[in-house]
DNA sequence: CCGGAGACCTGATAGC
DNA sequence: TGCTATCAGGTCTCCG
């Protein structure tokens, strides 16, 4: 569900819980997909802590405390982190509650493909989940060099390279589509035919789509909410998503749609080159 | 080592 | 109405 856009609104709308204490931790005692086993342990070591600041390193949200610890947390396709009042029904899959005061912040995931650990703040980047993750695509930005040089001797399609979270961290399927259209680049064309001049024109799309995209609080085609439980508006204003058949926004010619491994991918035939 | 396919989950929706 | 098939924003693991 979320990639970059939508984790940073989803970070930006957290802010409230700031100075907020934990009295108490629950959880549903259920695994999580990414971590097979239950992080209770780990999460007790945040009961007392008050929580200082949040931040986002790609698809990552890092909430941290007071203390040397730091909630880790990714919404896989259908993770919620919502700020709720304590009264408030709990959505079905809650799997994670933070008691804070008269509110609590909840982490619930239907399909359970994310994930919820507690790292050390001092070693946070010795964490497998972090430790393989680029340079975020809007936080650090992309040196185009660097970008240009790891697409040299790639046989991959350039879709399966900007997805690729150790090139750049925070690209996911919905963006992938939007900003290979965006650079006027076919999904299909191989990562090392990519010169200079075309990685300058995809790293500045990746950029483009994404802070257009927060612009308008995130894509939200299906689960996609943000802390306060408020959709996106980027879904009106895709270019190629989900918009297979449906007139190109540069030349007119029916978007197509196509699965690269596995996965749906929209692009116009005439005006992105192969 | 690399790239691609399948697995992991639940729920919404389209089609019969 | 109700059943079945398909699809979904992510990542990991296995296989050739």
């Amino acid at each position: 569900m979320p990639e970059l856009p939508e984790v940073e609104t989803v970070r930006r709308t957290l802010t409230p819980a700031i100075g907020g204490t934990i009295a108490a931790v629950w959880d549903s005692g259920m695994g999580l997909h990414m971590q097979r086993k239950p992080p209770r342990a780990a999460l007790k070591k945040l009961v007392g802590a008050t929580i200082t600041g949040i931040r986002r390193i790609g698809k990552y949200l890092l909430v941290d405390t007071d203390g040397p610890s730091t909630l880790l947390v990714h919404l896989g396709m259908t993770g919620r982190l919502r700020i709720q009042a304590k009264g408030d029904p709990r959505a079905k899959h809650t799997h994670v509650v933070f008691a804070l005061g008269a509110r609590e912040l909840r982490f619930s995931d239907p399909r359970r493909f994310g994930q919820v650990d507690v790292v050390t703040r001092a070693k946070e980047r010795a964490h497998p989940a972090l430790a393989v993750l680029g340079p975020d695509a809007l936080t650090d930005g992309i040196d185009v060099t660097a970008f240009h040089a790891r697409a040299r001797g790639k046989k991959a399609m350039l879709k399966a390279f900007v997805l690729d979270q150790s090139v750049i961290a925070g690209v996911g399927n919905i963006y992938a589509s939007e900003a290979l259209w965006r650079a006027k680049l076919r999904p299909t064309t191989r990562a090392h035919r990519l010169t200079l001049d075309r990685a300058s024109v995809l790293a500045a799309a990746i950029r483009e789509v994404f802070e257009h995209a927060l612009e308008k609080g995130g894509t939200s085609l299906r689960d996609f909410v943000d802390a306060d439980g408020a959709e996106g508006e980027n879904a009106d204003y895709l270019w190629v998503y989900d918009r297979e058949g449906l007139p190109c926004p540069r030349c007119q010619t029916p978007i197509k749609r196509t699965v690269l491994q596995g996965r749906a991918t929209y692009f116009c035939p005439t005006c992105q080159t192969p």
